[in-house]
DNA sequence: GGCCAGGTGATGG
DNA sequence: CCATCACATGGC
């Protein structure tokens, strides 16, 4: 049994992350421990990680343990502290909404970080399933895709891999409730992916339109999938989901305006939040469900 | 029962 | 290049 500690840098709310990730069928939230156990693939090798929170201070410290040889050490801890996304200066990303539209609810939420995918293949295929259904139906379907075409260890869920979705006939998703179309792009990426045709571990070192523009070519991938997949495969912190309906309610909700923002007022709002519009998306998105942020709007 | 949903692709100007 | 529409399957 490997353990470890981590101490990093303040403000950091792990709570309200765990409320997020409680969604993600790879991660196995425990909200009275404030602890959460994911799944991790190595080389191939697949792990259960335990996080916990063990000390509140300013400087939050994490045990983080599980069942990894010696040899996967190092990558392991590089895994979770990329997950987790220990090295993000929450501090100067507040700072920066200082004076902003937004102040308000950064004041509330600061340090609230995204807790990423396992991988990117993973991030891939749960936007794909989100397009254009509602929340509750598409964590349905994500967690049928993982539980009926993934695998169990150590109590966690991991995720299928290319390969074995590359073999599936559009029925075994259609079986699932999964819609003909949804089947036809699941199953498509994943035998590009599995045939080496588009090789997502090279994207790392790629700005984000290029990731964009590589994703984009594929059927079934539009700009909202990819950048979907910048969020949180990888947590890129300037992107901003233009054509996501939830960002545009939430803004509209925010500015109190009669209807959806346009894309001109989106842009506009944009430049101000750069470049980390993605903690301006991802709390705007808390905003809209959390009943206890509605007192933050503006004006109101 | 009707509108909506963390969109995308095809079509027609 | 842009507006519009079909798609497909539920949630509420």
């Amino acid at each position: 049994m490997w353990e470890t500690e981590a101490t990093i840098e303040g403000p950091y709310q792990f709570k309200r992350a765990l409320k997020r990730a409680a969604a993600d069928p790879t991660k196995k939230v425990m909200m009275e421990h404030v602890s959460i156990t994911v799944s991790l693939l190595i080389d191939g090798e697949a792990y259960a990680i335990a996080v916990e929170q063990i000390g509140a201070s300013e400087s939050p410290v994490f045990r983080v343990r599980g069942n990894v040889p010696t040899k996967h050490e190092e990558k392991a801890f590089k895994e979770i502290e990329r997950m987790f996304q220990w090295k993000v200066p929450f501090q100067k990303i507040t700072d920066h909404f200082q004076g902003t539209d937004l102040a308000p609810l950064f004041a509330k939420l600061a340090g609230t970080p995204l807790i990423l995918d396992v991988n990117l293949y993973f991030s891939l295929m749960k936007a794909i399933i989100h397009q254009q259904l509602n929340l509750t139906f598409s964590r349905r379907l994500t967690a049928r895709f993982v539980h009926t075409f993934g695998f169990q260890k150590d109590g966690v869920w991991f995720p299928p891999s290319a390969e074995t979705i590359s073999r599936l006939n559009h029925e075994d998703l259609t079986a699932l409730q999964f819609s003909g179309r949804k089947a036809e792009y699941i199953i498509d990426a994943s035998k590009r992916i599995a045939a080496g045709k588009l090789p997502l571990h090279t994207l790392h070192a790629l700005s984000n339109e290029s990731i964009v523009a590589a994703l984009t070519k594929f059927r079934g991938i539009g700009p909202w999938t990819a950048e979907s997949v910048l969020l949180f495969g990888m947590g890129r912190p300037s992107v901003f989901p233009y054509a996501d309906i939830g960002l545009q309610n939430a803004l509209k909700k925010w500015y109190q305006l009669e209807e959806k923002p346009t894309r001109e007022q989106m842009e506009k709002w944009r430049t101000s939040w750069s470049p980390y519009e993605t903690y301006a998306a991802l709390y705007m998105w808390e905003f809209l469900k959390d009943p206890s942020l509605a007192e933050l709007q503006r004006d109101g």
